[in-house]
DNA sequence: ATTAAATTATACCAATCCGGTATACTTATG
DNA sequence: CATAAGTATACCGGATTGGTATAATTTAAT
């Protein structure tokens, strides 16, 4: 029940563009000075939030990354899901082949996995909850 | 943000017990079979469960394993954190030495870690409102 | 054009965690 | 005192995590 180390820097990394304001690019290297993030994982953290439209990446001399995005439409469900992919509290419930309680009572009728399931929602809404203007406000 | 496979396993066999009913004991090679849990993995489940005094434990011939509480006092969360350890959605809010952004703004005044913790404690209480007595009724 | 500064792609790596197993020991009942 | 239960400790292979290395590509400025 815990994030990546990953998702933690991307996070801040969001953050840090949202203070910026959306579109103004910084390169990787300012960032990853400032938020004291391993440059080449903070690379990689970055292309990941690129290819779910978080963030606008541009090569070059004079390249870097910018919010694509108004700060007040990203949450932190948004940043989370990009870097480690869904909230799943539990294996089954995304891949009911993966409830390995076969005996007569399948996945769907597991009381269990029912409640499992009711947290999984309440931490997704509550993630959406937040979003990256909200955290601005400080 | 998943459950660990240990912790599914314990939450099944906890119900398991809850259903037999507080104090009915049970040995390991029958709950492992009816529940499709591997034995030797579940003896250490059990151990960790017994440990926090959630079941019971009865050692020699005709010994096993009883509910130690009466299920509407224990929640998905005291067999969650017995097998997984505390509930804890980023390091740096059990440890704020593991809060590696040190530049200036200390941990507990970073916006991120302030709603982290805020969906931290929306998790624990959700699973705290779950009872065995609770996912009995079905 | 050339160069320098930036991202991208791919792949690698060590360490840790996870799911599970093995061996040897202890305890209690009949 | 034999047998059937749990206990303790330690091990093991595979997956994941956190991070690094190398080489390629793109763009801006000169």
């Amino acid at each position: 029940m815990r994030l990546s180390q990953a998702a933690d820097y991307a996070l801040r990394a969001v953050l840090y563009l949202a203070r910026q304001g959306e579109g103004t690019i910084v390169d990787a290297q300012t960032i990853c000075e400032d938020e004291k993030i391993p440059k080449r994982f903070l690379l990689k953290i970055f292309r990941e939030l690129a290819q779910t439209r978080i963030i606008e990446s541009y090569r070059g001399k004079n390249g870097g990354y910018a919010l694509a995005l108004d700060p007040a439409k990203i949450t932190l469900r948004d940043v989370i899901e990009a870097v480690d992919g869904p909230i799943v509290v539990n294996r089954c419930l995304i891949d009911p082949a993966e409830c390995n309680k076969i005996n007569g009572s399948s996945c769907r009728t597991c009381k269990i996995h029912g409640a499992l399931f009711d947290v999984q929602q309440t931490i997704v809404s509550k993630l959406d909850e937040y979003s990256f203007a909200d955290l601005l406000k400080s």
